[in-house]
DNA sequence: GTCTATAATTCGATAGAC
DNA sequence: GTCTATCGAATTATAGAC
């Protein structure tokens, strides 16, 4: 990783700054998903990178920036085409989990959101526009969807904050097919079952 | 409220330090439920008390004083023993709804533990340590009461956090008595259904 | 009790040499 | 592209006059 030559650099399209732009962003998220927003500076992502603060500012102009650019990445739910309807909660539970431990963008974007509001917007951006559209196609009345998704909503970012964020030992215990087992009927329900 | 004379301070065990001393708490629960731990700052707070910064600190000693005092303040779950078993669900969600909207500690509290390990083990003792036991009485099988209590939080704080943090369209729009109607049997199921 | 002044850090951001 | 040096602003916290 490190070391690269000018030899590497003139071999093709990869150039050395794309290396590094990555490497700054996945110390981005990290510290990002650790700290939150404020507590993690510029300094810190730069000597988890091995490079110059300065550099930081280079490719990504500001803090504000960098977070744009940390977050940024595409997230998509499964299509509920083709899942039968009464597993669409379970599906969406297991999908989701494996999100958010695929890497650290949901819980940087999750501790983030906390206390800036851009991150709030991007999160509602994220998991309610990607949901809303499913929850309109499996419930019995297409008016009710945002707030059944919203309902699912509030299950699925609480889990991932009590888990994720939190670290309550009670949630952290519980195994992936738990969790599962547990939730994927509550979303069923929030999704299927006549309003109440 | 402004004005304190020397004669009112001579009347009574109501001395005037405890008025502002209360001011000053309000204050920052407000702010600290508003903008985080690190963006609520003391001049801001001061400034809302309408006194010198420097009170602040003389009163709290420090910030981490401040916000101690300004969350430490008993919370209490209801009895379960005068409660139908089938009622525990809603019980619960309908309490934990009134305790949010009393006022803006568990607010405060929420939006800081995202980011301050202090305030993520107080959010765990005050919930998790009220509701643990509830769960052990109530649940078919005592040893899974813990992750039982940690799914119920997890739903109740989810609720929580998309509603009072984060504000999210779908969760604010939802009446008190819809989110009693959705959430109670969830909770119920978590406390009393056979483990999956 | 109350306020002014300021110390001591820390951070984001910039300028410029190489 | 990379690094040194530093600015300017904001913060917590303290010292001390009144």
């Amino acid at each position: 990783m490190v070391g690269t030559t000018a030899r590497e650099a003139a071999a093709g399209p990869v150039r050395r700054s794309d290396a590094t732009r990555a490497t700054i962003l996945a110390a981005a998220r990290e510290r990002f998903a650790a700290d939150g927003y404020e507590r993690a500076t510029i300094r810190a992502v730069a000597r988890d990178a091995r490079i110059d603060p300065s550099m930081v500012m280079r490719y990504f102009g500001s803090k504000e920036g960098l977070f744009a650019a940390a977050v940024g990445i595409e997230l998509h739910l499964p299509d509920p085409a083709g899942v039968a309807p009464e597993e669409i909660g379970r599906t969406l539970v297991a999908h989701f989990l494996a999100l958010w431990e695929e890497n650290d963008v949901l819980t940087a974007l999750l501790r983030v959101a906390a206390t800036n509001p851009a991150a709030a917007e991007r999160m509602r951006g994220v998991l309610r526009e990607q949901l809303v559209p499913i929850a309109r196609r499996v419930c019995p009345d297409p008016q009710t969807a945002p707030r059944r998704a919203a309902l699912c909503t509030s299950q699925v970012l609480g889990m991932a904050l009590t888990r994720y964020v939190l670290r309550f030992p009670g949630s952290v215990e519980l195994g992936r097919d738990e969790v599962v087992d547990w939730l994927g009927p509550t979303l069923q329900r929030y999704l299927t079952a006549a309003a109440p």
